[in-house]
DNA sequence: GACACCATACCAACCGGTAGGTATTATTCA
DNA sequence: TGAATAATACCTACCGGTTGGTATGGTGTC
């Protein structure tokens, strides 16, 4: 047995767990998730469950690791990266963020965003995993923005950092909004509000170009 | 005994219901919130509490409903709309906004979107009446967008409804990183931002001013 | 005396977590 | 090598505190 194998082998269930909880949590919320329902959903018993975790507290932790590994994963190896110009990046971030809104609002909202609204004053420890989760993504745009700002010559009393907060801000507000609308449309119009005030940001004429 | 001394002395202690039931649950959540939690926050007892409400779902959406008149009365009376231009009109309402970012996080978050994040799929009345209340809400800018998209002669492929939206979409994930992150600084600058997009939009050369 | 309003005592279901066992795989060492 | 030992990965049955909701009775007011 390769080690790979091992792995997979051994933690095959651990992980089913994880991606339950994913998906469950994003669709019923962490209070209201009952354990059984995730072994359920994972296909798994009760017994199985708390041998891999000890209590629903370490789940949901675990689950926010889980969340920040496979979405980081899934934006490395996307397209986005390859346009040449640091603002075409950006902006390719934001067109593949607005073709994800894609069938159930449980299947593409995020499960960290969802989980820090509802535990930031009772779970301090899920909390942070989920608030590392949302910053460690929004990192990643950082270097495409610095980028631009510098090629295209923008001077503003805004950083890098802020701006690729307000990417995720725009995202997750639109996120609540889609929810409580029950209607996707609305989270399309913001992502495109987003995406026009980026090129206004980069493409305002009283900017002198580099 | 005054009509308005009545309204207030028959339901006086529903009202401290509400009130309660708007604070523990913006804090909590509004599963992890016990019903016990919000007798003890509005000094009532249990059966108080069933006197007036039927059920938790129930009280639910009369909270949601609670707080959509507490805070539209809020806004409608507020200075921001004082200013003769529309657009200053609009500018006003997110500096008002950004100026309510103090203290607590659960004391100025918003309850309808913490309930809608957390209940959408589960409890379709509280989802719809927290909608309700946030759709309500972003309706009272539009005749100012409206007006502003007028007077500065803007032509463009979005709406006053859908910019109005977008402001509700900034606010909702301002509240929801700055939850995460458990800082507030997020939300400020995500207001600066919002507030340099609409500045733009309205103000960007290439557009015929009327 | 009817009704709104509120208090106390209580219940039954739910659910996070535990107890205690078994099957399987890995490791040790004679 | 292979038996002994140990660790991992589960499983079933159950416990006990929590909690939404009820039953019932009391009190002031029109």
């Amino acid at each position: 047995m390769s080690t790979a194998q091992q792995l997979e082998g051994r933690h095959e269930s651990k992980t089913r767990i994880l991606q339950a909880a994913m998906n469950v949590i994003r669709a019923k919320g962490y209070t209201a998730t009952r354990i059984e329902d995730i072994c359920e959903a994972a296909g798994v018993t009760k017994g199985s469950f708390f041998h891999h975790f000890a209590t629903k507290e370490e789940l949901a932790i675990a689950a926010a690791d889980y969340w920040s590994e496979v979405t980081s994963a899934f934006f490395a190896e996307s397209a986005y990266h390859h346009a040449t110009d640091p603002l075409d990046r950006l902006l390719a971030y934001i067109d593949l963020r607005k073709a994800m809104l894609r069938g159930e609002l449980a299947e593409f909202t995020c499960l960290a965003g969802t989980m820090a609204q509802e535990v930031y004053a009772t779970h301090p420890a899920i909390r942070d995993a989920c608030g590392e989760s949302i910053s460690g993504h929004a990192a990643t745009l950082i270097p495409d923005i610095q980028a631009a700002i510098e090629k295209h010559g923008v001077q503003d009393d805004w950083s890098a950092e802020s701006l690729a907060l307000m990417t995720q801000v725009a995202i997750q507000g639109a996120f609540v909004l889609a929810k409580a609308r029950q209607n996707v449309s609305v989270a399309a119009d913001s992502l495109d509000h987003l995406r026009r005030y980026i090129e206004l940001l980069f493409r305002q004429p009283q900017t002198q170009h580099a």
